[in-house]
DNA sequence: CATGAATGAGCTTTCATTCAT
DNA sequence: AATGAATGAAAGCTCATTCAT
């Protein structure tokens, strides 16, 4: 009918290449790096060739953001009500998408690549970092209030806190202690003085 | 007199070479990331041709952990035993450092070249993170000794906490408050049940 | 119809470039040899570029030993019956092959390289030498069976002699009188007993 | 004295290093090749550095025909005026020569240089193979003066058979029989004719 | 004299990208 | 739409040669 949406003449596109072109694109991005990754080591583990990809994307960078694009995790945890168990169920749900293969490996990417391709973090930002962290402050700021903390609590550092500390124990040790969720929202309730 | 301090034969190698060479490097890879770094824009940053960068290193990463060895910082604060004032000092040190141009890029490089130079991340854990954490950790203790905190407080935890709120406020959004490390301080020290 | 035949895909290979590639490589071996040969200069001269090169073959290697391969000759002559024309006919078949442009530099590569690239040899031998060598002999023990040589003829010996004579008078002087396959037929016929 | 032999001053030039030097670029060029050997690898062989070979040699082609001036074999064997004897005993004595560490590679690399260090080859010429072959002519006349051969016996030839088999014998087989010496006299001479 | 440093040029190989079928 | 071929531009590394000590 309309000229954006005319008939599709011709061959339609895969859908089954798409999905894998974005797989195989993510799982080298995050093995390699950016720039390591190659459109043909992308093509071939889709089972494509590269003009394939370059149908469908404009070249590397498009198909990398692209790939990010699709990164963020499905299912996102309901929150209960209460704030010691919604904390500790975001930070465990944030802790299994990080470690996904080569996850801190993807992170180190988007910020390797910032002063080459700051598209990826940007994106990496807006459609990760963002919502998560978004959903962190909402737990803290219905807590603080229902009167469960101090009323001037420090909700960004709490919440920078929460995350960032795997940042800091990935980055010394190469891996976190099980107990990593439930001890780290102790401390941060602690320190927005939480009087449960 | 000595042995050990034989007169050394032939034309001496420049030190200036050595040294912008190494600082050619860094800066190299803290922009680019070690896989865009090439030896031959090294080379020329620094002046010199490519022979004259293989003369030193045996390859691209070997002259690669070179800099990132040659990447810490000079000088350390000094502890004054008041623990406020010491761990804000050492958090002011340490986004000093990671504050350098590209600084957050270079630990990008190190995360994403995991898979590929595992070298580069051991040799930032033992040169640089392993001794800033150490020093963290030692003025965390001496506090919990003199009973300025509570006697079980979670000092790995709390220590995390400290460097990675950076790394989760740069990520987030790119830059962190003026007022960062007392804030972050202020929160980490009630945490711990500090009296003051 | 036949599986065996199934439609090609995509663009087809120019078959002018792969026959290209080959003639300029054996060019280029036998006049720079093997070390000297460069795959650029290889690209070059077929009027492609490396990669082109590269598709075809899987380095310089792979390379050249296609070109070794595709080195032999076309047309062998045939033979008549007539021992001592046939024996001069196949020297001076031999001839015309080792002079080609270069072909004692073709030869002396596959020599020099022995202990760096013996594939190069071994084709040299497999592909060249022995099919030459097999009917040289040929030709003599048919004619000892006749009656025509003595019954003891060493066959073995005589062959090395015909195309060795050229090898010797080669590298003593370059050239070889235009005589010499008569020359030499007549010497080893009369080494051998024959009662022409 | 005279202007050309003006008293050395300071440091004499090692000898051993010359022959050191000399001994490395032979062993390495009879291996390597002369496009593949290094003035780096003969210095290192040698136990010297690069200028070290440069102040006794003009560069690289200079070097290797130095070492390949060196190359002749020491002692030659004296005839005994046994026709036989004494074609023997100079085969036996070039096959020695041939079969030092990598001599058909030496002869291959002359070859190979032809279009590129055709110094090599006239070197070659001059000082290894002429004198050879000359004993070898030489041996055979005086047979013939003395009227052990055919008066029209063609020594030209018969001296190209005689060296030259081993050459085909190498390049098709790589070895030769140990009979080799006398297998081959035996032929020659029944060719010219001997009535021994 | 002999050493170690530095240079200029080149080589093999790989990659992002565009064509032709 | 998808393929395989071809290109232009690097990148890592090595070498013959010349300097400076």
């Amino acid at each position: 009918m309309s000229a954006t949406e005319s008939k599709p003449r011709g061959r339609p596109r895969s859908e089954a290449i798409d999905e894998r072109v974005l797989e195989a694109a993510l799982a080298l991005m995050a093995r390699d790096g950016y720039a390591r990754m190659s459109i043909d080591a992308v093509a071939a583990e889709a089972g494509v060739t590269r003009p394939t990809v370059y149908l469908r994307y404009g070249g590397k960078a498009e198909l990398a953001t692209a790939a990010l694009a699709a990164y963020r995790q499905r299912e996102q945890p309901e929150d209960s009500g209460d704030t010691r168990a919604d904390l500790i169920a975001r930070l465990r749900h944030f802790r299994q998408g990080v470690e996904r293969p080569n996850g801190m490996g993807m992170l180190g990417t988007v910020l390797a690549e910032e002063a080459h391709t700051p598209e990826l973090l940007e994106l990496w930002r807006g459609r990760l970092v963002a919502p998560r962290r978004g959903e962190l402050r909402a737990i803290l700021r219905r807590a603080r209030d229902r009167g469960e903390l101090r009323t001037d609590a420090n909700i960004e550092a709490a919440v920078a806190m929460l995350v960032g500390s795997y940042f800091a124990r990935y980055i010394e040790k190469g891996r976190t202690p099980r107990r990593w969720p439930q001890d780290e929202v102790e401390l941060v309730l602690e320190a927005l003085g939480a009087r449960a």
